[in-house]
DNA sequence: GTGAAAGCGCTAACAG
DNA sequence: CTGTTAGCGCTTTCAC
């Protein structure tokens, strides 16, 4: 073999001296595309490796107007970064995202829109050609984000259906149906006391979980359940079990509207003095790792956190590859899952 | 104002034209450079906003050789995608970098390098000029992911001292006096019948923790501790403690290597009757999450994870201004959060 | 099938 | 201070 080239940065140009043909040529092994002789195919191979040739992703990108890359937006109230991170949620979008993106090449850039400056940085990031399009996770019913990128004309999915009307795609889950089954299900066991820990009222999938909730039980004779908010920590949850306790101290039957809340009401009910689930059955929502974690395990209705969004990405690519299509979406089943606390 | 251009794609000429100066003007402006005439700045701000001009990224990628984006690997045994993401280390670190990158106008892009085909995608990644370097999160000892960023010679720090003398920067606990500290607050507590969960013996800073909790103990008089492995799981704590109260009936004091195992230990010990930390004293690792989610909050060595992800990314930054630096580490100091198990 | 040549949009000397 | 002029490295018609 020859020596390796000590040259700053081995290019095209230099490939195609050492085979002996074109730029061109080489550009067409290199991308595997037209039919190349087999002679010269192989003698660019040969002289790729010997020359340690790796290609310029700038320059190709400036060509073909596409990176490999998508941004992968957390949105959060102002000034949450910590708070974003710290979700297990963050890690199965994550999860999801990445192990749909790496088949295909491609990879997330993370992203924190939370704040005016932050939604222009992530907008302006895809807009500049960094990102080809972008993975926005949506939370609250204020974010201006998802119209942002529907007004740039930006190709860019959503997790959660947005609050406002905009005509942009996503995939969600049905919160109403998946609190109608910690419903049904405390009904079943008899309950008749029964509260629930809703999330923030800002937050559209909260209501629909809480509304969800209600509903279902009024058709189970149970017209009034108390309800207290919570932030979706498991401190807030704990906050809201202790208030529940003194509105209901007869309560039997609890829902909280995420798991790490239904983690902190666990620990209420234990300071307590009430086992879970005889004297208080409770239900948690997600099916996420805490939810695996406490004494008693918690039942909870699953979300397919991973799966949605490995969805939303397909959504994406899609959308990349077809650029005129209409906005679609995604309405993912949530199921319970019986575990033990409930 | 004049109507929105409706061109494909707005171009500095574009702009140039409109605002009747050379392109090589627009540029400065936009970059805020070198000195231009105030009127001419005037009128190409003017220009920009008419025309709605965004640069384009891969265009200045190709002349500056800076992306303003680095990779964040993680890196994991074969095949342990899920995994990953969904221990809280991973939202830490994310959180860690993500905040010291933004206000650089710099971001992320994650990577999962799991497999040797993923490895090279990740080296790939940077040498094409996809990102300007790297942070691996590199975790077990027979890891051949620094060596082949340090081969390449690309920029990469390290989380996580490498198993293998490699020449390049990390960032580090002092996991050895972690471990000592748990020990001494044990040994202070009058626990004699001392216990521990270790994590896979196939990494270096499970086996520090573990000779750091050895060691210190023999220090305190206590010459022999039991231990059981974990790996870092909570289910696979609450199978170590199972083992660990076979082996030890008359058990009063554990130290899990990490918060995760600790929680699954808790269960295990509530399973059998014991009483934390009156019957048994347990301390885990980390200070995570989970340690401030359980009854009764886990006493913990604290290892500031998002500290440490920011500075490791800023040696990062330092190493890219400064290509010819000598690789540095940086090794953070542990303390006991003394909260209820212990 | 293969090569020549024309850009993709931007920055950075280098003159003026 | 400002404009002119080269490229950065790659893809892609368009002839041959």
């Amino acid at each position: 073999m020859t020596p390796a080239a000590t040259r700053r940065t081995v290019t095209l140009e230099d490939v195609a001296k050492e085979a002996r043909v074109s730029r061109a040529t080489v550009s067409r092994v290199v991308n595997g595309n037209e039919k190349v002789d087999q002679d010269l195919a192989r003698r660019v191979v040969k002289a790729i490796a010997s020359t340690g040739y790796i290609p310029n992703a700038a320059a190709r990108t400036l060509v073909n107007r596409r990176t490999g890359t998508v941004a992968l937006v957390m949105s959060g109230s102002d000034g949450s970064a910590a708070q974003v991170f710290a979700d297990p949620f963050f890690g199965r979008i994550t999860g999801g995202v990445v192990t749909y993106l790496r088949d295909r090449a491609m990879h997330p850039t993370l992203m924190l829109a939370d704040s005016d400056r932050a939604r222009r940085d992530a907008l302006d990031f895809v807009r500049r050609g960094n990102a080809d399009g972008a993975l926005l996770v949506s939370t609250h019913a204020g974010d201006p984000l998802p119209q942002l990128f529907v007004d740039a004309g930006v190709p860019a999915v959503l997790f959660a259906r947005p609050a406002l009307p905009v005509p942009i795609s996503f995939v969600d889950l049905d919160h109403e149906a998946g609190a109608a089954l910690a419903a049904n299900h405390l009904a079943e066991r008899g309950c008749r006391q029964v509260a629930t820990i809703a999330g923030p009222a800002d937050l559209p999938a909260a209501n629909s979980r809480l509304a969800g909730f209600q509903r279902a039980m009024a058709r189970h004779g149970v017209p009034f359940v108390q309800v207290a908010h919570g932030n979706f920590t498991a401190d807030s949850g704990e906050q809201a079990m202790i208030e529940l306790l003194t509105a209901v101290p007869e309560i039997d039957g609890v829902f909280a509207a995420n798991d790490l809340m239904a983690v902190g009401a666990l620990r209420a009910l234990r300071d307590h003095g009430r086992v879970v689930p005889d004297d208080v059955a409770l239900i948690g929502f997600d099916d996420s790792e805490p939810a695996r974690l406490t004494r008693p395990r918690l039942t909870t209705i699953s979300q397919p956190v991973e799966e949605m969004a490995a969805r939303m990405t397909a959504m994406l690519l899609t959308l990349l590859d077809t650029p005129g299509t209409a906005p679609s979406s995604v309405v993912f089943d949530p199921y319970l899952v019986a575990r033990e606390s409930a």
